[in-house]
DNA sequence: ACCTGAACACCGTTCAAGT
DNA sequence: ACCTGAACACCGTTCAAGT
């Protein structure tokens, strides 16, 4: 009996899934399909076609589709905290470093909006599931705090507790990401960076001494 | 043939839905399932079962799903938009009715928070589909712009453009909104409308003169 | 330990048919 | 015009069984 090569399957043997591989392959995936087809487009099936797996294996490593889509989120804050340090350190922190951490968050948004739509669709805190999706999000915060506390300390900050600029700061950039995902900021032919760049600027006015 | 009570049908009987009474009811009920359950728990079905209807009565009226959902959203946009107005004519203008309205705005998130996720998840200017929502999704926007533009006759905000500071005003309080939603805004155990009266007077602040 | 395949209870959507 | 009921092609999840 012939069978014929399924078509998205990779070329990964389901041997070669031991020892936790599995886990990350799994997260993997899920994160590319999202950034293809989006989260609507994320089946447990395909996951699992695309690894050359079953369809069920995944639930010796998630309990269920929401765990999948927490792990995903995980990573997801994981890089983008990463690009936020990243974008601070490279500008020598101080006003040149908080600009570009500000625009490397609007970018992230841009450039991963589907990932970006998961890390915040509301299962961070999900009534404190996922432990490590919470740790990797208070991670990404803090980072932001750090800046904050550094800024304060150079006099370019209102000395504010640090936590509570930082919920402000966040929100902000964070809606200003949101909407441009949502494709809601060009109302005069501005592209997204230089909407982004002006709120930045005004959000500095905001927490100035 | 004994036919047993359905459980959650209503009293309404399918020929009451004529001349659109339906497409009206189908949009109520989409909302009302959608406050209680999120939006995971709206099912077509469900809403045709709960009108007395069959299931695919809806799509006499609405394409498929995303259509009843841009639909529900652009119900929200119109009483969003009304209850920023009221908030702001209340407190009679000024930066009082500024800090009126941005509390408004948060507490219509809370209040309505699934529902406030379907007006911004993605549905609005989705390629230009759905004009009825776009159209009501900017209403929302000019209530703001109006607010600005007569703060900056009195003096109280500085002279950008005021489409500009609608933006950044309107991402930042979205922003707070939405952190508020997802429970990400209780680090200090204070609740969320201090965070949002905290917020709203930063904003204050950067879009002074 | 880890994976499979069949089965179950759900979906959204289509379509010929009814009034 | 508006609605129905059967049918189709999908889902996530469970579970006994295999290595």
């Amino acid at each position: 009996m012939v069978r014929s090569r399924l078509p998205k399957a990779r070329r990964k043997r389901a041997d070669r899934y031991h020892h936790g591989d599995l886990r990350r392959a799994l997260v993997e995936e899920a994160a590319r399909t999202i950034g293809v087809d989006g989260v609507a487009g994320l089946t447990l099936r395909g996951v699992g076609h695309a690894l050359g797996v079953s369809r069920t294996a995944l639930y010796r490593h998630f309990e269920d589709k929401s765990a999948l889509l927490a792990a995903v989120a995980g990573e997801g804050f994981r890089t983008f905290r990463l690009a936020l340090v990243d974008a601070w350190e490279r500008a020598g922190g101080g006003a040149r470093g908080f600009e570009a951490m500000g625009l490397a968050y609007v970018r992230f948004a841009l450039t991963h909006s589907s990932h970006y739509r998961v890390m915040f669709g509301g299962l961070v805190d999900a009534g404190g599931k996922y432990p490590e999706l919470s740790t990797e999000a208070a991670g990404a915060f803090e980072a932001l705090v750090g800046a904050l506390v550094s800024l304060q300390a150079e006099g370019i900050v209102r000395r504010d507790d640090p936590r509570a600029l930082a919920q402000f700061v966040w929100a902000a950039v964070h809606g200003v990401a949101m909407l441009a995902i949502d494709g809601q900021l060009q109302h005069q032919e501005r592209p997204a960076e230089d909407v982004a760049r002006y709120a930045i600027e005004r959000i500095r006015a905001a927490i100035a001494p």
